[in-house]
DNA sequence: ACTTGTCGAATTGTTGAACGATCCTTACGT
DNA sequence: ACGTAAGGATCGTTCAACAATTCGACAAGT
């Protein structure tokens, strides 16, 4: 086969994907990641069918692949709520990330994946001069998918892209986020350190004190406000 | 709360999942994994929504569902087929084996879990000495899952349910079911072995062994028979 | 023989309306 | 305070219709 044509099979995966239903699905997905719709909030059928211009049974298929994804709540004859995690559920969220951020740090990166982690903890460091904790926040979640990029599994990666975009939602029902993302920011250049200086023990070791002082902070500020 | 009523609480999850969408999707779920629809199968919306009495509309909702859960492939235009993993699907899966259940035997097990484990493996050398190849590849997928749950995490056990779904894809497509499961059967048993006398390093080591094999096998199943 | 253009059947993608089922609220009666 | 009944709103599901797309076949051109 004509080698400039093997080329064009990489593009293949933009072809199919494109139908009503998805393209719903991912306005949602970032209307709910930058929290304009809140957790625990009602998703009308009939109000979001109209406004988006889409039919109700279209809209339905956006919402099984998001219920799916754990982001929304799909509840017998009452409808779809934007999922609001339960403080077992950060638990079990922190269970997992362990388990695969875990087994990331333990691998030797290539210099490209330790750019694209750089990249993350620079940002983070930019945004917090700004007092953008919003900003924070978002480097801090691509700072740990560069992370789970290690791994080098595709559906890893995919694994922990989900699981981060449901960890947001919590992020969103806090009212503080400075004083949650703030230490985090230097903590992110000491993993990426040991990360870079081939110490995959120290790395891992330093990875779960991390993500211990995480899960308290999030644990606790769910507990006054329940 | 009164300890008797507290018990139902387990029973709550059956209530709310039975909309027809889900209980087509667990139907086909059932056919796809016993092998009844092939890989690579289109499935018919029109045949099989009047084959089962609902509507297109609901029939693709459930289609959406096993979608995601990557048993189907839903290609634009042209309808959803039973997923045929590549052998790149292949390797994956595995890498994703090797991170969830290599995390898992390094846990100690609580008696109940070792108990399950071991009637996994029982069940698989039962239906080896009856020469039931299917059932051992069962008890075999039983046996794995039951390890999976090691890591006492609900999104864990799920995600683990959900590859070996995937991988049983990959077993419809061999010829020769014998050849693939039948050593695993007294590796199983000198896994449990393993896990059950605390070694967890051993036991770590072991499955990844136990793994390599198994990817090895299943990948040189592939090549001659692509 | 190989590629390209065109046509038509079959299937999917999407819509809109309809109706029963279920839930929530409110009001009522005991 | 508690159980109940009525009403409205919304979801669950079906159905029919049409547009959009794919696929195979066949003709035409090189």
């Amino acid at each position: 086969m004509n080698p400039a044509v093997a080329d064009l099979a990489r593009d293949r995966s933009r072809l199919g994907r494109s139908s009503t239903a998805e393209r719903v699905a991912d306005i949602l997905r970032d209307r709910i990641s930058e929290g304009f719709f809140r957790p625990g909030q009602r998703l009308s059928e009939e109000s979001i069918s109209e406004a988006l211009g889409v039919s109700r049974n279209t809209l339905r298929e956006a919402f099984r692949l998001l219920g799916h994804e754990r982001l929304l709540d799909h509840r017998l004859n009452r409808g779809v709520f934007v999922r609001l995690p339960s403080a077992e559920d950060v638990a079990d969220l922190y269970r997992v990330r362990r388990v695969l951020e875990g087994a990331a740090v333990r691998r030797t990166p290539t210099p490209r994946q330790l750019a694209v982690i750089k990249e993350a903890v620079l940002d983070a460091e930019r945004a917090a001069a700004l007092d953008d904790w919003q900003g924070v926040g978002t480097a801090n979640i691509r700072f740990h998918q560069a992370i789970a990029t290690l791994n080098g599994s595709p559906r890893l990666d995919e694994a922990v892209r989900q699981l981060l975009a449901e960890l947001r939602l919590v992020f969103h029902v806090m009212e503080n986020p400075r004083a949650f993302h703030e230490p985090f920011v230097e903590r992110n250049r000491a993993l990426l350190a040991l990360i870079e200086s081939g110490r995959p023990d120290e790395a891992a070791t330093y990875l779960d004190d991390y993500l211990d002082h995480a899960e308290h902070l999030l644990i606790r500020a769910y507990e006054p406000n329940p």
